[in-house]
DNA sequence: ACAACTAAATGAACGGCGTTCACGATAATT
DNA sequence: AATTATCGTGAACGCCGTTCATTTAGTTGT
């Protein structure tokens, strides 16, 4: 009795540590620089080890990923009771940017990365994601503003809204990560494009087009994450 | 004499040989399917014997996706003398928006990939890339709409409206080619999220928003170029 | 025409990767 | 104490990109 108890914790923890072991290595270098043997060899166990926790390699770098990305957006959520519609909805598209300037490797992973090709078998199947959540909520913030009636009047789908707001501000970050390096670009600085892709998404899309408030300051504090550390992109 | 003028014909005719069977491979079925040994097999040729006309595969591939992207880019260009800067502005979107719908490997190599860790020594010797051209190009028209005073008072900066509009249209496109098979967010037609996308942004910069004019035709023919064949995505 | 030289192409190997699987070791249950 | 389930392992498999000494083919010089 309770042995079961205190082998689900064990369990747990072990795959806890391997989690943490390849964290380290996919936040400062990258997917491809997690390893099997890396790992493995990092928690003192045999590679084939980690197949009794994970289904395969893919698995393991997406549960990590998944995890620290939920805990990122989970932060935010407490500030959304006491803002306006609006309000709320630059505040979760600056989090989103930190996030992804932040983490650039997770956010390569999650958002840069299709997951399968598109037909295949396994595609239904691997699409639980809890990613979703976040993006739930942003829709449901969407979806406020556009009951408030904030929105010009031939602006009434708030999934177009949102799957714009966010393509815009995606835009912004995956380019960063992806050619933030090539210097012929004469890229102006990555925190002032967000902001200016922000404002121009949304004021073109309110009926009143809004005085910019005093939101995402340049210099913002990280944000607190499991094992946060600066990352470096790797090809 | 003359012979070396040979030699260097049939060693360009094998270099486009090896990139043929390369591209065939890489347009169905992205990077990852590119393999050495399979490209060898698919001319007949041993493996090694490739490195005798590139450094490596990275090489090869990006050569071949280069070679391509800049193809399609150069059919645009006629068009630019007979229009005005802003609808030269609009096709170029429009053209962008095509060529990433249409080449999804290949969009994504070029835009979703990054190169190289940014500390890397060897990071300044590979940024030649020809799709700097386009960008130039882009860049002058944008100017020309500057210069023109098509945009409000406060938008002077060329450059900063040029990276936006791109990062715009880059965030639907690679947005659409990394999750666009998530059926979860319940997507927009990911022409339309562009279309609304590129208006959205040219017109929240204009001194007098236009009217949308008849561009982006939903059912547009396809660009010609070597060896054009659907693409699907793999992760 | 033959030898000397140069460039092209190769086979075999190296080290690394994700992954599998039959087999011991260990702990829990009966 | 015997049985059963779980955990962990070593060794292998088949792939990958890449290297290199060696062989082959073709050009050049005499």
């Amino acid at each position: 009795m309770g042995s079961t108890e205190r082998r689900a914790r064990e369990r747990a923890e072990m795959r806890e540590r391997i989690l943490d072991a390849a964290r380290n290595l996919f936040a400062s270098e990258g997917y491809e620089a997690v390893t099997l043997r890396k790992v493995a060899d990092c928690i003192e166990y045999c590679p084939a080890t980690i197949y009794k926790y994970f289904e395969d390699k893919d698995a393991m770098v997406r549960a990590l990923v998944e995890d620290d990305i939920a805990m990122v957006m989970a932060t935010i959520q407490p500030s959304m009771a006491e803002q306006t519609p609006l309000e709320c909805l630059r505040s979760f598209g600056c989090a989103y940017i930190e996030m992804g300037l932040e983490r650039p490797n997770h956010y390569r992973l999650m958002f840069m990365t299709p997951l399968l090709p598109v037909d295949d078998p396994l595609f239904r199947k691997k699409r639980a994601d809890p990613q979703t959540d976040s993006y739930g909520l942003f829709l449901s913030v969407v979806q406020e503003c556009v009951d408030a009636g904030l929105f010009r009047a031939d602006i009434t789908d708030a999934c177009l809204v949102a799957q714009t707001i966010w393509a815009g501000l995606h835009g912004v970050i995956s380019l960063h990560i992806a050619c933030g390096g090539n210097d012929t670009y004469d890229w102006r600085p990555v925190r002032d494009r967000a902001i200016f892709m922000h404002d121009l998404l949304i004021n073109g899309m309110l009926r009143v087009p809004a005085i910019v408030l005093p939101t995402c300051p340049s210099t913002r504090p990280a944000m607190p994450v499991a094992a946060s550390l600066p990352e470096s992109v790797t090809p």
